[in-house]
DNA sequence: GCATCTCGTCCGCTCGGGTTC
DNA sequence: GGAACCCGAGCGGACGAGATG
């Protein structure tokens, strides 16, 4: 356990092998100038005496270092967990390792995370930023230095952007809503989410009216004093929302899955069956939503086009110094249909 | 978007303030031999000028780094997740960063991040290691360099580990489903998860036999070749198990939550009801299972304890160059019961 | 003598011009 | 005239001994 400050540096297998530094560092990087004799020998050598090349001063000098910075709210979200698994993998096909960090929506830890980064940590960066206006001015000042790619789109952002279209998702569960039956859909949401939220809320009400739906409800749920009280929250509003019978919501649209999984325990607890007495609908299909009984209706964009979209960016703006217009893409996404808004059958559909 | 390289340093910021390098370093640094007013004025011009200090070249000077790194499978299951984002918190509140990547338990891949991480990326790890010898070997060589803290315990393993008592854990539950009346208790299990299988399924074992179960079966799912796939296995089991109606079982103790939500699946589609016909478990307590409607019975250690002790311990390291004798934390898992084990009420117990 | 600041070195590695056979 | 290799100069900052008032 004596933790050895083993400094082996490349100083000392370059003299254990009989060349100079600067042999040394073209062994363990370019092909070029090097015997593949010497070469070997050298690796042997590293390998015996445990050598482990520095990164910090491998960056340093070279400025660059094969590594992107992956920015995320939390990882709880198993939406942003898979998304975080996609990126890293799509990111290792294309020779960059990856860096993932967290910042539990607290703008002032992302922006010390982003200048962390900036610094010579990463080449780029990959984010789903906190949503707040000072969050966009951090993101644009770093993305002056280095690309970052946001995951959620704003307008005053200056940097390239991935999402989905919500709005369309939205849309289209509305749709299958209205089209299963049901005439008055409430909406469900985090309040603090804003950028999103709005995205969301607004396709609600515009596809709502579109579709002649003339009731609309809109309930905040606060998740900011953590799950138990959110859970508690959510009781309390489910139980108000449908207290008067003849004016209670026959389908519910939740914000994201989990806030959906959340309502449909509510729901329980209160003796509404789903889908018999109301109709349940989440967003983003999380895995999870397919297996936990009830499953879920759901839409979402695939979590590996994000990934492959993002990252392809990425590497475009580290690959060409030319600084080619900001580019914004938005992937539809596809909708799920479940046991929770399926009256007709328990077999379940969609995937 | 014109990438400036803007390397603004501490040269530039020296000159622009007015003073020496050796100052501006200070003034960012430590509190002494520097008058407030310069500090102030230094300062200043750094935000004038964008200044971000540049972690690799403070990395190399300095040869520590302030961040931790913390080495996964990966982020999809929610245990994994919360552990994740815990152990994030808790070094952040010891002011230590937070450095995470993953192994999509690829044994190459870990040993790249080890290395990597090892070489001043970061101070000290804590690690979910991939289950084989090789693994065990490269934890070991690294931990000769920077302390490590494994989140699983291996004979052979010369770091810290910190885990839950998985043992009792299975116990606890098979006690549980025992006196719920169940004679017949059945083991899935994820092939390849050999470590953590092994002890599970030993509990699993011994407790049976203790408890005067005769019928032990235990069935591997396999999950290399994905989700997908990994459904239809079970589904696959569930049917071979039930095939035979006197010797099907009468409860059903899963790996994991994840794995027993999708049993829970398989049984309804195979028409069988949970848990009127057979009781199923889990294992991790994940959040999702108590409002994953049927919310399951299950068992967990606190992810905020393990990753308490695992700061704590790294911590500890890194601040006394005393090698004390190594640690193995065992943490008392806790026994949640829910409706998927419940008879006689649909009211969620526990929590 | 003391608070404050400067300067030279070094951290470990990369890079490119120069050298050797 | 190459192929193979050496050397010196940084990369951006930290640190300690010495300078300045």
């Amino acid at each position: 356990m004596a933790r050895k400050a083993s400094k082996v540096t490349i100083y000392d297998i370059a003299s254990a092998a009989g060349v100079s530094r600067g042999t040394v560092s073209r062994a363990f990087n370019g092909n070029t100038d090097i015997n593949s004799e010497t070469r070997q020998r050298i690796f042997d050598t590293a390998k015996r005496l445990h050598y482990v090349p520095n990164m910090n001063a491998r960056g340093l000098a070279k400025g660059t270092t094969e590594c992107i910075g992956v920015i995320m709210p939390d990882v709880l979200n198993p939406y942003i967990s898979e998304l975080v698994g996609v990126i890293e993998k799509s990111a290792r096909a294309v020779g960059f390792s990856t860096h993932i960090a967290l910042t539990h929506n607290d703008a002032e830890l992302q922006q010390k995370l982003l200048l962390r980064m900036a610094s010579g940590q990463v080449d780029g960066i990959i984010i789903t930023p906190c949503e707040s206006d000072e969050s966009v001015r951090q993101i644009n000042m770093i993305n002056a230095k280095i690309p970052i790619v946001s995951l959620k789109f704003r307008e005053k952002l200056e940097c390239d952007t991935v999402m989905g279209a919500d709005s369309d998702g939205i849309r289209m569960i509305m749709e299958h809503l209205h089209s299963a039956g049901a005439k008055k859909v409430a909406f469900l949401t985090i309040s603090g989410q804003d950028w999103t939220h709005l995205e969301r809320h607004e396709a609600y009400l515009s596809t709502a009216k579109k579709l002649g739906l003339d009731y609309t409800k809109t309930e905040s749920i606060d998740y900011s004093e953590g799950w138990e009280e959110m859970e508690k929250d959510v009781i309390r509003i489910v139980a108000s929302l449908f207290k008067r019978k003849d004016n209670a919501p026959d389908a519910i649209l939740a914000y994201d899955d989990i806030l959906a999984l959340v309502v449909i325990n509510a729901l329980r607890h209160s003796g509404i069956k789903v889908p018999d007495d109301v109709l349940v609908a989440g967003f983003d299909n999380i895995r999870l939503a397919s297996v936990a009984n009830m499953t879920l209706t759901s839409a979402s964009v695939e979590s590996s086009d994000i990934a492959r979209f993002a990252i392809d960016i990425l590497t475009q703006r580290l690959n060409s110094s030319s600084s080619s217009k900001v580019r914004h893409v938005r992937i539809s996404p596809r909708l799920y249909v479940r046991d929770s808004t399926s009256r007709e059958t328990l077999k379940g559909k969609g995937k």
